[in-house]
DNA sequence: GCAAAAGTGTTTGGTATACACCCATGT
DNA sequence: ACATGGGTGTATACCAAACACTTTTGC
């Protein structure tokens, strides 16, 4: 450790030290949609990402991201952020983790709060596209810029073992959906079937859910009911902590 | 926000960025260890504080932090400030959140990344221990300087939810343990009694800890066998990291 | 009528809980 | 002997998965 050690009076609570730290500080998001691929049902997850026009890895592919700016929270610095670089509104947005290895940016030190975000296919499709912006398969992702794609995984971990507990999924579709849609959300996210039946149940049990009283027409079979998401009910989620 | 708005080619990953911000980055943690209150074999959840010695809030208490210096990694200066505040060496460290309201500290912005650590209560004996630091009980504490409260209190939740599925109560025992010194600890973490015979058995079949062979003798009673930490079990913990 | 998906019912296996009961040791 | 916790056995309740079956639409 390069540092020198502190006496114990020496290094009490910091929040006190005005100096400004020798450590750049940024917030980027790994921001998920689902976007039907072809023709059949299936969909598959997408993230967008942007090239890089400066060294380090110049040309290279990279999360979305910035510098905090000193009168904004982080959550609302990683939100200003994904608008500006991708036209993106998230539907979800929720802290990852602080990523902050000495060696993660050739040359400088770098901590960056990282951030993972969910939005429905009309904001997506709505989204910047062009030469610095695209996007690209969960799982086919080329090598990106820094840690990106440790971040990357990591990201997609939490998204999977969230979609087993919580209720997240809603985040991907629009105001109404059918249980078919949303399982069909489940099924791309956790990269298997499941039976519509014991789904079905699932999620009547949860309550996360509660029909609408309409019902899907236009496909050649029994027409489905639309459902709502229930906002009424707990999310037994995040703990003590409501922001973010 | 007062920020002006980004271009999008502006603000493009940040990492090449080389001006120091003005946002001041600290790390803090929260410590817990178990300590048997009085005689019964009832123990409770303590964690250290340190008293600050600067505005603001001086004379308050608070969670031991201290400034990243920039040569070292996220948990190394959470465990290296660890030591120097406290005198402690963590047998648990993991990354608990980052903090970053803008309100959180006054006159100065300052995005603490906490971390949370489990101690054995040998080393907790072993602690510094003086007007400046002093153990409370965890669910007895004196309103604290910055959003302190709130963060302990986040560090409890996650404590007790990981407590439940994750296996880190070992963290706060020695090399060797009986089933019923494990079970005190789930017990006095979670708040509830636990039927022995029936977590001897999901013990048991999760594989988490094993016999060493050996028992323990002295006790009124018929000697316990004594337990070791698995270590080649794996941990369905915390995804594709491994640090931290 | 037939295909296709919506929606319901039933069986089954695993797992958590409660609790009765025996075992081995110190006093 | 008896008190104390260690340790085993077992009945019950609950829950998730599997899957057979009925319903309602479009063609």
């Amino acid at each position: 450790m390069a540092h020198s050690e502190h006496r114990s009076d020496d290094a009490l609570p910091v929040e006190s030290t005005p100096t400004t730290s020798a450590v750049a500080l940024a917030v980027s998001t790994v921001i998920f949609a689902l976007r039907s691929d072809g023709e059949g049902g299936g969909a598959s997850l997408r993230l967008p990402l942007v090239r890089r026009i400066r060294e380090p890895f110049e040309g290279e592919w990279a999360l979305p991201g910035g510098p905090i700016s000193a009168h904004e929270g982080l959550a609302a610095a990683a939100g200003r952020n994904l608008l500006s670089t991708t036209g993106l509104t998230p539907t979800y947005l929720e802290q990852l983790y602080a990523f902050g290895d000495t060696d993660r940016s050739p040359g400088e030190r770098v901590v960056s709060i990282v951030y993972w975000a969910l939005v429905r296919p009309d904001q997506a499709d709505r989204a910047t596209v062009g030469d610095n912006v695209r996007w690209f398969a969960a799982d086919e992702l080329p090598r990106l810029a820094f840690d990106h794609n440790e971040i990357v995984d990591y990201a997609l971990w939490r998204l999977r073992t969230k979609m087993e507990y919580s209720r997240i999924a809603h985040a991907f579709l629009g105001e109404t959906f059918t249980l078919a849609e949303l399982r069909q959300v489940h099924e791309a996210v956790l990269q298997r079937e499941l039976d519509p039946a014991n789904f079905r149940r699932q999620m009547e049990s949860s309550h996360a859910v509660v029909p609408t009283g309409e019902r899907l027409t236009g496909g050649r079979h029994r027409p489905p009911r639309l459902y709502r998401y229930n906002d009424s009910a707990p999310l037994i989620d995040n703990g003590p902590l409501t922001s973010a």
